[in-house]
DNA sequence: CCTACCGATCGGTAGG
DNA sequence: CCTACCGATCGGTAGG
């Protein structure tokens, strides 16, 4: 799953911009609302929420200024939706590592790594707006929607436990396992306030080297 | 140094609001500008720069609406001089620490844990709303702001690396010095998202476990 | 530093 | 999903 958030289909994602007419041969369903969720993330991690406004977003998803509300019901509910999709995909992505046959037998330290390298991917990979929105935006929302999110973040979060909790145990984490999912984690999403796709460092080296940061070396 | 952003008077920082008159005995030098600074971090860290309002900044300064640009000429050179007061007390503040001559003869370790408890104490101290927002608002700079704030992150990062340095040649650091720097400040930088003054954790008890993270034991 | 104000922009809506 | 629009708000300024 190399895109975040296609929920339903797996319909071809680009489109000329301009002003696309429905055709018979494609189902108008989700599109719309999938192009004005892929621009506001886009727009969202550009400029900021506040700073960015759904006539910028309706022209980025070749719609004009009124247009975005007859798919969302406010400015933040199209907010909240770009980062649920973002936790969401996320969230199923790493499940999906962390079940893989040969990865459920590996080191706690390899699954580790396995952790990082699906998180890196997430923030840093090409189109995934969505989760640095989420990181960076949900001051944003009120109380009920935030409140609703944080259960997509427990979730994510919770399935670092296990592995951080292994490696407590072994002596490969001096640090207690919920002091050190933070500390870590905020490590990974500090990321996408320096990483540079165009630069030497990649994913994998990255993840290396954040491994060889926080665990102990053993022999 | 307790407060940040004081940089010529130690004068009362604490007045009732309400609109407080010049008395002869009180000069009227950078008092209002400073009071501005303050509400500005305040409300920028809270709400996010653009969904701020110069109205809300002046309110909270006991002005009325206009009077913030008779002391900055915009409002976003007024973010700019909360970043720029923010770094340069958190510059002094570790340089200060760096030199005590009781650390100046510590392992690098202990040297390190003096970096990061500054750090701490510099994001999460009470009132120190400036860094913070320099932090995670800086996007709403211009690019000439932008390169001119980077003078003061640069030089607060290169108070790290002879440290992170002497750690990776004691075998004390396995990550490279440079890529360490970034995922270190990046750890302590996010706890700006979750700390929460009123629970368990201190700034030294979190320095202790940042520090366990990040390095190596060793007999 | 206040008063009074301007021009521009913005989120959102009715009605089709 | 577009057209046409409203009410509110916002950064900034002149003039004192």
């Amino acid at each position: 799953m190399p895109e975040l958030a296609s929920p339903t289909s797996a319909a071809p994602s680009k489109r000329p911009r301009g002003r696309p007419r429905k055709s018979v041969d494609e189902r108008d369903d989700g599109n719309r609302r999938q192009d004005l969720l892929k621009a506001a993330a886009q727009l969202f991690r550009k400029k900021g929420f506040a700073a960015t406004t759904t006539r910028d977003i309706a022209a980025a998803a070749g719609m004009q200024s009124g247009s975005p509300f007859y798919h969302f019901k406010s400015k933040d509910a199209l907010l909240l939706a770009v980062m649920e999709a973002g936790m969401q995909a996320a969230l199923d992505r790493l499940q999906t590592a962390l079940q893989m046959p040969s990865h459920a037998s590996l080191q706690p330290v390899e699954q580790l790594r396995v952790l990082v390298r699906e998180h890196f991917e997430v923030l840093l990979g090409p189109g995934n707006d969505f989760v640095p929105v989420m990181l960076y935006e949900s001051r944003s929302l009120n109380p009920r929607q935030y409140k609703q999110l944080q259960k997509l973040i427990a979730q994510y979060e919770a399935l670092w436990m296990p592995v951080l909790l292994a490696l407590e145990q072994s002596g490969h984490l001096r640090t207690p396992a919920p002091l050190a999912k933070l500390l870590i984690l905020g490590a990974l999403n500090w990321s996408v306030q320096w990483f540079d796709p165009h630069k030497s460092v990649s994913v994998a080296q990255l993840s290396d080297a954040a491994i060889s940061l926080f665990t102990q070396e053993m022999e």
